[in-house]
RNA sequence: CGGGGCGUGGCGCAGCCUGGUAGCGCACCUGCUUUGGGAGCAGGGAGUCGAAGGUUCAAAUCCUUUCGCCCCGACCA
């Protein structure tokens, strides 16, 4: 990508509307814009990381046998009435109506939709376990949005469902979602926690989250100082010593970011959605809903890694994997700095962010930095003269003088060094 | 939903108290100079002052109503 033909600038000035380090980074970066009050327009940059994020979820999704559907944000009431939702979940739904008066609800979340659907799918055992997903957007009519992408009114999720003959199948996909789930946060370059947790509205008597650690986070966990135990304070609100093994506990806040949940028969009973046994005999599906907050982890991952100069994405979900820097009139043009670009570009297609525009070289330099490119390649009259180039790396300010021709080395080694197994 | 704050060019703000028809910085456009950490000079474009009603010769400014946004709290992916 050229940044002559980008329009998004960053902005220079904080944005009064915004407190929290993340949604501000956000908008100075060129990420967002607000339309309304948790309703945000999503610039190309935003795109990319969020493209990213979905691509490892997806992956790590099919691993685990999971297929992908799509399923209607706009959802009739009365399947929400089977639920008793309708009226339980209160003024957070989205209720809409159409031309004669028949009323909707905008989906906050698809257990009802998918049961409806398997339920006329799937009538034997044999047909079981299923586990679809989807990648969507999901509304909410929060009481009150806050910390610009942490809490929208409209938001990306991914959303899955299990269907399971059993109980203890059931169960063995709930541990399967776990390692699901502690492998795409292990990839996502995102130090995290998986911790108990109150199952809330969606319900089921079984349920973990998995936390992004970041100083700002509205979650506390409560962690074990030697084993793995962890829990969310609300679900822990006393706990002063690890329940497991005694050990002394702390606390660090974090944000929520995915939620897996056993659900039993919490929808499958009232919604008669049934399969026949291996006896003959009819019973309601054995479910599980596994959410990652697709949206909520770029803030999340802008909350745990940033610096005074602006974000420093993980290499993972980077929106552009390296910044190539010409400093100087004429450098962008020069010979040496265009077959270097091309090596990059064979090395990394499309991850290039190259800044070619005349401007002066601390404003490269500041927009590099507040964009959070993993890499900068910074090309200089002095350097180049000699045939080097500079990599600074944008986590640590590290900064590395060598060859031109070196440079795809390097960073491939750097790279190497850095992303988790895919 | 309770408490607080704010709506004035794209962004950040001043002007409001004490009415007289809008200004500053950044960004943008043109020209010249400049080029390793958000350049300088000169010229220029851009605002129904959130909206509606009222008071007044005159309203960004005073009064009423209303909408929106932000923060804190209670509740939550």
């Amino acid at each position: 990508m050229k940044a002559s033909l980008d329009p998004v600038q960053t902005l220079h000035e904080e944005p009064a509307e915004a407190e929290v380090v993340s949604h501000r980074l956000m908008l100075r970066a060129g990420l967002v814009r607000k339309l309304a009050g948790g309703v945000y327009s999503y610039l190309p940059m935003a795109v990319r990381a969020l493209r990213k994020v979905e691509a490892i979820i997806r992956q790590e999704m099919e691993a685990a046998g999971a297929q992908e559907v799509l399923l209607p944000a706009l959802q009739p009431s009365d399947l929400w009435e089977k639920t008793d939702r309708w009226k339980a979940y209160g003024p957070e739904l989205f209720r809409v109506s159409d031309r004669h008066e028949r009323s909707f609800a905008l989906g906050p979340t698809h257990e009802e939709v998918i049961t409806d659907l398997v339920s006329q799918i799937i009538r034997s055992y044999r047909q079981l376990p299923f586990l679809a997903y989807q990648i969507q957007t999901k509304f909410r009519d929060e009481r009150r949005p806050r910390f610009g992408m942490l809490r929208g009114r409209e938001f990306i999720m991914k959303d899955a469902y299990s269907f399971s003959a059993s109980e203890a199948d059931a169960h063995r996909i709930y541990a399967r979602m776990q390692e699901t789930y502690a492998r795409i946060f292990r990839r996502l370059g995102l130090e995290h926690r998986m911790v108990e947790a109150d199952s809330g509205l969606i319900g089921g008597n079984l349920s973990h989250e998995f936390m992004i650690m970041a100083d700002s986070g509205e979650d506390t966990v409560i962690s074990c100082e030697k084993c793995v135990w962890a829990s969310n304070i609300e679900k822990a609100p006393d706990a002063e010593i690890c329940p497991v093994c005694g050990s002394p506990v702390t606390s660090r806040t974090a944000i929520e970011v995915g939620h897996v949940f056993y659900l039993a028969h919490k929808y499958s009973a009232p919604m008669g959605a049934n399969f026949l046994d291996a006896a003959g005999k009819e019973i309601p599906f054995f479910m599980g809903c596994y959410g990652i907050g697709v949206s909520r982890i770029l803030a999340a991952a802008i909350e745990q890694s940033h610096d005074g100069q602006g974000i420093v994405w993980p290499v993972s979900i980077a929106p552009y994997r390296n910044a190539v820097l010409p400093l100087g009139p004429g450098m962008a043009e020069r010979p040496e700095v265009l077959a270097l670009l091309d090596s990059i570009e064979s090395l990394w297609p499309g991850e290039t962010y190259f800044d070619d525009r005349e401007v002066r070289p601390g404003m490269k330099f500041q927009d590099a930095d507040l964009r959070g490119f993993p890499f900068q390649v910074i090309l200089g009259e002095r350097h180049v003269e000699k045939g080097n180039g500079e990599v600074k790396i944008r986590r640590s300010g590290e900064r590395i003088v060598l060859p031109l021709k070196d440079i795809p080395a390097l960073l491939s080694a750097r790279v190497q060094a850095i992303l988790p197994e895919s």
